[in-house]
DNA sequence: CGCAGTCGAACGATCGTTCGGTCGGCTGGC
DNA sequence: GCCAGCCGACCGAACGATCGTTCGACTGCG
């Protein structure tokens, strides 16, 4: 466990800005910005990405969406928070604390399948860097520290006795986010309800496409 | 099924140059700079890779480099016709083309995780594709033309009661294929053997994690 | 000598970022 | 209630850097 915030620059402003007397014409605040930048982020990819395509998307000319954000790569920063502290939180969740290795991984599951729903523009962008700056392998070493918190319940749940007998739970593991992770290539909000698509996600990772039953179903969960 | 090729411009020199007769100092050939091209790629993202640094990954100077390829362009159109080409073989070997749905994906997933090791840098490069190009746009169409035709099969196997009835054929293709395709973003060989990869997935995929064991193993495979 | 291979230099384009200045709604003193 | 002035929002133009690509010249085998 490292840092938990970014090696932030002196003088960044709070992330979410009050703005509470505000002057002037109806303006953005940073975070709508984020929200706009993470979307086309996704659309073109980070570096296909220039101000001025994010600016246009936000309706302004580059130089008055200057005066918003810090720059580039603040806009990745933030928006890669904003994905980092939705996935960490679920980890510090009661079920997630509590009750047998499975119990608990299944409840990080399906969480993070909502979280990802949630979050779906920032998460996306989290999982498609390739750490070519600092922010970017700040992000990835966080990442690498959730997915290894899942792999430690994998190997605690396959200990226990609680997982079909495998090759390895390494392997289980990536697998697992894997399917988890891969939602945000294809889902998009509307056409599967996000239950459902938890039902689906928990039903492919435990228990597989097959269609024999198993003998007990171990609870309805 | 549309074109099977790209919007080859005229001119293109064979993507297996074959060199025979070679004259002036050892050189290299298109498809290793395709391979070296495909790996740095991957490293640092298509956008944020410079042909400076495709030139310096091969040894000689961004100059030197244009003479053995067309552009940048061209190498990744190269590197995708590659896993393109992998891909699309599985779909025509006779296992995939007879016998029951259930098997005939079951075969198609296998042979998919093993044509992803032996191409990795180049369907790693399909995989992440957004579509800025006119060839990466053809390559999209391509890769969803693959998709495709396991969501049919699918489909297939779920209408012949071959899978556990599920809320969303398409829901249960696209996570099959997330699973298979997540390999990507940690496989690497040697670490875990490649016939052990595909027992791994396929258990996955079609069993679950879950440690009850299923009433009656339809087959060893 | 021919020519494939290599190279340095430079092209126009576009990148992220900065700067100086305009506009107009809000505020404080009267 | 009024208005001068402040300041946040906005913009056009330009910065140096880097991008993909081209060109002409040099080099050393066959």
């Amino acid at each position: 466990m490292t840092n938990a915030r970014p090696p932030a620059r002196e003088g960044d402003p709070p992330t979410g800005t009050p703005l509470g007397t505000r002057r002037g014409r109806p303006a953005y605040d940073t975070s709508s910005l984020v929200e706009v930048a993470a979307r086309v982020f996704n659309e073109r990819g980070y570096d296909a990405t220039s101000m001025e395509d994010l600016s246009a998307a936000a309706g302004i000319t580059k130089s008055s969406f200057y005066h918003h954000v810090r720059g580039k790569e603040a806009l990745l920063r933030a928006a890669l928070e904003r994905a980092l502290d939705g996935l960490f939180g679920i980890l510090d969740e009661p079920a997630a604390t509590t009750g047998s290795p499975l119990a608990r991984l299944r409840h990080i599951v399906r969480r993070q399948v909502e979280v990802l729903v949630a979050e779906l523009p920032h998460v996306t962008l989290l999982l498609r860097l390739r750490g070519n700056t600092e922010t970017e392998r700040w992000a990835l070493g966080r990442r690498r520290e959730f997915d290894a918190a899942i792999a430690a319940l994998v190997r605690d749940a396959s200990a226990a006795g609680e997982l079909r007998a495998g090759l390895d739970p390494a392997v289980d593991a990536r697998l697992l986010s894997g399917i988890v992770n891969s939602l945000v290539e294809w889902y998009r909000p509307g056409r599967v309800p996000v239950e459902d698509l938890v039902a689906e996600v928990d039903r492919m990772a435990f228990e597989g496409l097959l269609a024999q039953a198993p003998a007990t179903r171990r609870r309805p969960f």
